[in-house]
DNA sequence: GTCTGTGATACCTGACAGATATGACGAGTA
DNA sequence: TACTCGTCATATCTGTCAGGTATCACAGAC
């Protein structure tokens, strides 16, 4: 029953994604020689070689790609327990609503209004971020509920209630010659290599191939659009209130993309189930969370 | 960005159990001031009270009650980390399956003779556990997958694949009134003072009311059972490998129990997949696990 | 060969975890 | 009231260990 310090494991998290002992303990803030010292410590606790240390750089050794991964839950854990505790003894006791700035804003709007009339204006509190952040801040315990999207984002160890789902439209500037079509197909946009699709990085944070450009800020791809300089796909609803110069036209093989509510799975909070009753009475499809209360066990 | 260490997670969570620092410090092995100084730093730390110290014993404050919380999915978290990157430094890479002792046996037979024949005979070990342990098996790490059921155990952050469902029944020494009868009711075996019905712990550790002994083992029950001094409800397929000399009896307003093979959200372990995958052709119910592959961010 | 860059080793120092001894304070009890 | 018992907090010491600097050993480029 060994435990991992939080430090050793933010060390190792460092160096795993570095693959560079200098370099990441210039990102610790420390010198090379005490984090060489700690990783060796840890291999030999844990009994198991983490690194394959090259002479030209580090590798992960297969058991490092399990604690590296691993280590990352671990330190989202932990951080969540500090900032959970923080803001349960504060006073300000609404929730956080994460966000992807810019998306499913319509939604937002009424979802906010219902939860007002509900609740009180002071009981939600909203976090914009950037594309597929809210993963992260729900996990780290810098939100308590976040808007989320499937197939896209990263669903894992959340509960969700769907909200909505739709088609999606892309955006093209208004001469480009499909912005007269009514429906374009995929494989359409990707021979458009005159204004190309832009490329998200996928979970994993690598890119797709592919010959436009590579974003990963709403900002960016904003202007990238609003230039003409990429083509952009997104769901329905998101194409009203932003480059009303450009034309959305339906791409008909394109996922539909739901529109969920998601919180951390077993979360007991009463206000969380209080928005989630409010939020299932706004969409148009079924909810699927599982927040029934807990049957006693054994008979 | 504060990062709270094991240690005073380890610490709190003593602190948080015993609510008396003396004997929190006793069950750590060290004395009660540096437990007493720690606690309070992080509570400095923190800018949050945890502890209302009363004179007269400690209570845990609302944020005190969070933190315990999440201290524990914490901890976990970190002897998971350990415990998975041992396992995948040593040679032996079988999974684990945790199984309650003595539950669903035909069907782990099954189960086992099934991966045997699949993917040889090395490529799963069983680690028998008590009751409702299974799931802190699967969150420290020290099982891969479990066989667990619903509405019995504590699913909540694992992915699962339904096996089978099936009713519950009675065990009831052979001269006992009931034991003749084709069913019964919940209620008819509440009002048997005679024999009456062993009290498992819930999930949060309490026990209901009755006039039943309090049991926590298989062991236990299996005596009690055996020495006609307690009843017991069972999913039907537990009858008949155990107690032959005793009767079983259709409940009929007991829940049916729904045996399931439960691993953490999210594993991408394809030994995992592999198992899933043999265990769902064995069952007479869909499973619903999420192991889909992941589709691409974005468009 | 020399130079550059890698991670490992040797050794020192300061911070801090933990121990012991003691204090402060309330609840009993007479 | 005074005395005891039990609680947690404070004061002070000490040893351990994390982190620093200086240096080594080694590989590749030239």
């Amino acid at each position: 029953m060994l435990d991992l310090e939080t430090r050793e494991l933010r060390y190792f998290v460092t160096i795993a994604e570095e693959l560079h002992f200098r370099r990441a303990a210039e990102r610790l803030g420390m010198a090379q020689p005490p984090l060489s010292r700690a990783i060796a410590r840890l291999e030999r606790r844990l009994g198991v070689q983490l690194l394959e240390r090259n002479r030209r750089g580090v590798k992960l050794t297969d058991a490092g790609s399990v604690l590296l991964g691993e280590a990352r839950k671990a330190l989202d854990a932990i951080s969540a327990a500090a900032e959970l505790t923080r803001r349960a003894g504060t006073s300000r006791q609404s929730l956080i609503l994460a966000t992807q700035a810019g998306a499913s804003h319509e939604l937002l709007q009424r979802l906010l209004e219902a939860v007002t009339n509900e609740h009180g204006p002071e009981c939600m509190e909203v976090q914009l971020c950037e594309v597929g952040e809210q993963a992260e801040m729900l996990r780290s315990g810098a939100a308590d509920v976040a808007i989320m999207h499937r197939p896209v984002d990263d669903l894992i160890g959340f509960d969700t209630v769907d909200l909505c789902t739709e088609d999606q439209v892309v955006i093209l500037p208004a001469i480009h010659p499909l912005a007269r079509r009514n429906e374009v197909t995929f494989a359409e946009l990707q021979k458009e290599h005159s204004v190309p699709l832009a490329r998200w990085p996928r979970l994993d944070g690598t890119y797709p191939d592919g010959p436009g450009p590579e974003v990963h800020t709403q900002s960016q791809i904003a202007q990238l659009v609003a230039l003409g300089k990429a083509l952009l796909i997104i769901p329905a609803s998101s194409r009203a209130w932003q480059w009303p110069e450009h034309a959305a036209v339906a791409v008909t093989d394109a996922p539909r993309i739901t529109t969920l509510l998601a919180w951390p799975a077993g979360s007991r909070s009463a206000a969380i189930a209080g928005l989630v009753q409010v939020a299932s009475g706004l969409g148009d499809t079924e909810g699927h969370g599982d927040w029934a209360p807990r049957l006693p066990k054994g008979g």
